[in-house]
RNA sequence: GCGGGUAUGGCGGAAUUGGUAGACGCGCCGGUCUUAGGAACCGGUGGUAAUCCGUGCAGGUUCAAAUCCUGUUACCCGCACCA
């Protein structure tokens, strides 16, 4: 048979497609299979070859899980809100819904083109308000259950864009979206309690099947510390300063004190400060520059004394000296810090440059060099004087803080409740209402979804102001409780909103009376596998299930987790082995692959690059290799002859059926992809195989290249698309051959091989190796010492 | 600095989890067919003339190590003055 991609390919998708091949059905005497992949932001460049990639696996899962006779939800949407968007909008002065429509098009065509076997009747966008209105539903819930609030605070903002970024947004100091360097501003804030999560997050990891890279990669997120508060009383006033610190054990090591430059103690007590200039001056210093530069720099620690100000050790009454430094961040704890040089890295440094005194409180390092953070026995510290582990110096600790009113056990996480608010136009309205008389108050459920006002112009405000706030119609409202004049909130969520519960949707994804049908959620949820790359690992995994454990809480979904088992993909890097980008001119567009090779060799050499979880370099002749396979699949049909088993063939079949089942369970496509291709190779050396041989061959080929299978398929004479049947079986007894060749070594090194029995006992191989003609002379006058006899495997004569 | 990962032919990568290193593919070499081939097919291909040497490097355990242990180097990813 000649393989002609051009025209197979459409053949067979508009097949399927008139078939309803992939759409799940809502039988719940089924058994089910949930495959998701990260639905795609539909940008302006198109899709490329990362996310075939990425949604490959899982097809090629969905596919074989299918032919198993599972009920497989295999879905696909776009996450279509989002700064990129809006910004391009704004650029070329067309309205982001159109630019939208425009991706998301280009997007289905080539997702289309590859053959993926997704549900396109389930189809979803985070943009479109049938969906959005469920989002802000969500949020509604959360305003009810206390888990959003309204704060002024320092805020990542990115200058160039004009909208206030996440922590997780911000990375690096950078804006997510156009790099630029993020500055810290005052902002109204919304937020949303994700910290009250982060413990039941934590435990959360325990219950679920994810690598152990990805667990520990949230657990450091999460960042949770366990130690406890102290309240430092200030000498000469009522006021106490409150630090947190992990070891509460070296307490009456701590000769000074340090406070964020930002700390509101300075201007409480401006008065009796006698060098505020210069403290002020240092604080205008640091505010200059943003948390990035502060911490990023390696640099000399900076730090100002507070002249008036002096704390009083709370564990021995020592009084101690309070500074202000650029290394103590208001962010994380207390925003003050008990210094402990003699035993912390950075109190040391800082103790050194401004020759403040370092008591030894554990025993064990040279303080006169470096500080000693390690374990040893305790002294210069009264009660603890004399223990030796950390753990119960720390428990003694706190028993004393608690017991004497001076402080108590505590936790802190690096964490940060979630900056909720963007000043964007292409997102989602937040739906509250400010009224001069009640206050906040939220849109009622049924007036949402509260629809984004539709405008021509929706350039960025200055300043960081809503586009939305421009817009007259949209802001001014009635109260919903009084019904007097009012306003609109006019931020919108961030980008993640929408991908926070997108999972649940495709369960149920048209329903109009609720986020979906319970009775559908509880069939469906969990996800059974979520496939993705690990830049998500801790942003949208991690928003995604605290607001599912929210939805788990307020009964609206089954689990408290939403995704039982998480795969990460490698990065597909170009041919320079760099990350594929426009500026290295390096990115493949599969647009093209297609266009060649067709979309059967694109998916198969994608899988079969190498390990799939690590990244690798593009190989134009690769992909030439693949598509010679397939062309060597096609020529199957012109020696097909006969039925039944070919007795050459039949193990290799067995062994291959078994292999490649196994293989695609574990996502190794790449040993798969190779047992067929040794497969082939066996089958062309015996020059012929059967009917029923060759229908196994596409059924096992088919879920990485199912175009020509069908074609195959239908060329020999089978009635029933692939789509339609069910996967190969293998024999157990037929995988494992009769005789097998032993390796013989003599001393550990390899003498030759023999064929024995499977089985054979060790006499007889022992006996079978001796009278061998290669080995018996190596063991001529020689001493044995050593037999060693590892059945179907090895033998090693050790011999002197 | 902390956490995670990786290192195997000219290249991408295999290796039943301690048991014949280099499966499969690319590339390369040789051949067949061809006016021609950067097409297709067939054969070969870790190094060395060879006893031998070979999985980043140096040790160790073992009859046996890519795999386990100790130390070390390089690169990649994530977090980062987190108190």
């Amino acid at each position: 048979m000649k393989y002609d991609f051009k025209v197979c390919d459409k053949k067979w998708q508009d097949r399927w497609e008139k078939a309803h091949a992939f759409e799940a059905k809502d039988d719940f005497s089924l058994p089910k299979f949930y495959a998701l992949i990260e639905f795609p932001y539909p940008s302006g460049a198109g899709l490329h070859v990362g996310h075939i990639k990425a949604f490959q696996s899982l097809e090629v899962i969905s596919r074989y899980k299918r032919m198993r006779g599972y009920n497989v939800l295999f879905p696909i949407g776009f996450d279509a809100f989002g700064l990129n968007t809006a910004n391009y909008a704004i650029k070329t002065r067309r309205h982001p819904r159109d630019v939208t429509d425009e991706n998301i098009a280009h997007f289905t065509q080539q997702l289309k083109r590859a053959g993926f076997s997704f549900d396109w009747s389930r189809v979803i966008d985070t943009t479109d308000e049938d969906y959005y209105k469920w989002t802000q539903w969500i949020f509604l819930k959360m305003f009810e259950h206390g888990l959003v609030y309204r704060d002024k605070a320092m805020v990542n903002f990115c200058p160039h864009c004009n909208v206030v970024l996440s922590n997780e947004d911000s990375q690096g100091g950078k804006c997510d979206v156009c790099h630029s360097d993020v500055i810290q501003k005052a902002k109204d804030v919304w937020y949303l309690r994700i910290t009250k999560y982060a413990d039941r997050m934590l435990e959360g990891l325990e219950h679920v099947d994810y690598p152990q890279n990805i667990k520990q990669q949230q657990i450091n997120w999460i960042g949770k510390s366990t130690g406890a508060y102290v309240n430092f009383p200030i000498k000469d006033t009522d006021d106490k300063l409150r630090v947190y610190t992990t070891r509460p054990d070296t307490l009456f090591g701590a000769t000074f004190m340090v406070i964020a430059p930002e700390h509101p103690i300075i201007d409480k007590y401006s008065a009796r400060i006698a060098n505020i200039e210069e403290l002020n001056a240092y604080k205008a210093e640091c505010a200059k520059k943003n948390e990035f530069e502060r911490t990023q720099l390696v640099k000399e620690k900076t730090g100002v004394k507070i002249e008036g100000l002096t704390a009083i050790n709370p564990i021995n009454g020592a009084e101690i000296p309070i500074y202000i430094a650029d290394y103590v961040m208001m962010s994380y704890g207390t925003g003050a810090i008990m210094a402990v040089p003699a035993h912390d890295s950075r109190d040391y440094e800082f103790a050194k440059k401004f020759g403040l005194p370092i008591i030894e409180v554990i025993k064990g390092g040279n303080i006169d060099e470096a500080a000693y953070e390690g374990d040893g026995e305790m002294i210069n510290s009264g009660f603890l004087n004399g223990i030796t582990t950390k753990k119960e110096a720390i428990e003694k600790a706190i028993k004393y803080l608690t017991e004497h009113g001076i402080g108590e056990a505590g936790v802190q996480y690096k964490m940060k409740d979630w900056a909720f608010n963007r000043q964007i136009y292409w997102g989602e309205p937040i739906p509250i209402i400010y009224c001069p008389k009640c206050g906040m108050v939220p849109v009622p459920y049924e007036e949402l979804p509260l629809r984004l006002p539709d405008v021509k112009n929706i350039e960025q405000g200055v300043g960081g102001e809503s586009p939305l706030a421009k817009i007259e119609s949209f802001v001014n409202c009635k109260c919903p409780q009084c019904g007097g004049d009012a306003k609109r909130e006019t931020d919108t969520m961030p980008q993640w909103a929408g991908s926070s519960w997108y999972f649940l949707r495709y369960c149920d994804p048209h329903n109009d009376k609720c986020l979906a049908d319970p009775e559908k959620l509880r069939y469906w949820m969990p996800v059974d596998w979520y496939n993705g790359g690990m830049e998500h690992v801790t942003r949208h995994m991690i928003y995604s299930r605290f607001w599912h454990m929210f939805l788990y809480d307020i009964g609206v979904v089954p689990t408290p987790e939403p995704y039982k088992k998480r795969s990460a993909v490698g990065l597909v890097l170009g041919a320079d082995g760099e990350k594929m980008s426009k500026s290295k001119g390096n990115v493949v567009d599969p647009n093209d692959v297609i266009e060649i090779y067709g979309a059967d060799t694109l998916r198969t050499y994608i899988l079969f690059m190498g390990d799939y979880g690590m990244a690798a370099p593009w190989n134009d002749s690769g992909v030439k290799g693949c598509r010679r396979f397939l062309d060597r699949v096609a020529g199957l049909t012109d020696i097909v002859k006969g039925h039944g088993v070919t007795p050459s063939l039949e193990r290799s079949f067995h062994k291959t059926i078994k292999k490649v089942s196994s293989d695609i369970e574990e996502m190794k496509f790449n040993t798969a992809i190779a047992a067929l291709m040794t497969l082939i190779n066996e089958i062309y050396d015996a020059g012929t195989l059967t009917h029923e041989e060759l229908v196994t061959f596409i059924r096992l080929l088919y879920p990485f290249a199912p175009h020509i299978c069908e074609e195959i398929n239908e060329y020999i004479g089978e009635t029933k698309m692939l789509a339609f049947c069910t996967w190969p079986e293998y024999d157990e007894a037929k995988t494992i051959d009769d005789t097998i060749e032993v390796a013989i070594q003599i001393n550990g090194k390899l003498r030759g091989t023999i064929m024995l029995p499977r089985g054979a006992s060790k006499d007889d191989a022992i006996a079978t190796v001796k009278a061998d003609g290669r080995i018996a002379p190596l063991l001529e006058g020689k001493t044995i010492v050593k037999e060693i006899y590892v059945p179907d495997r090895i033998v090693n004569i050790v011999v002197r």
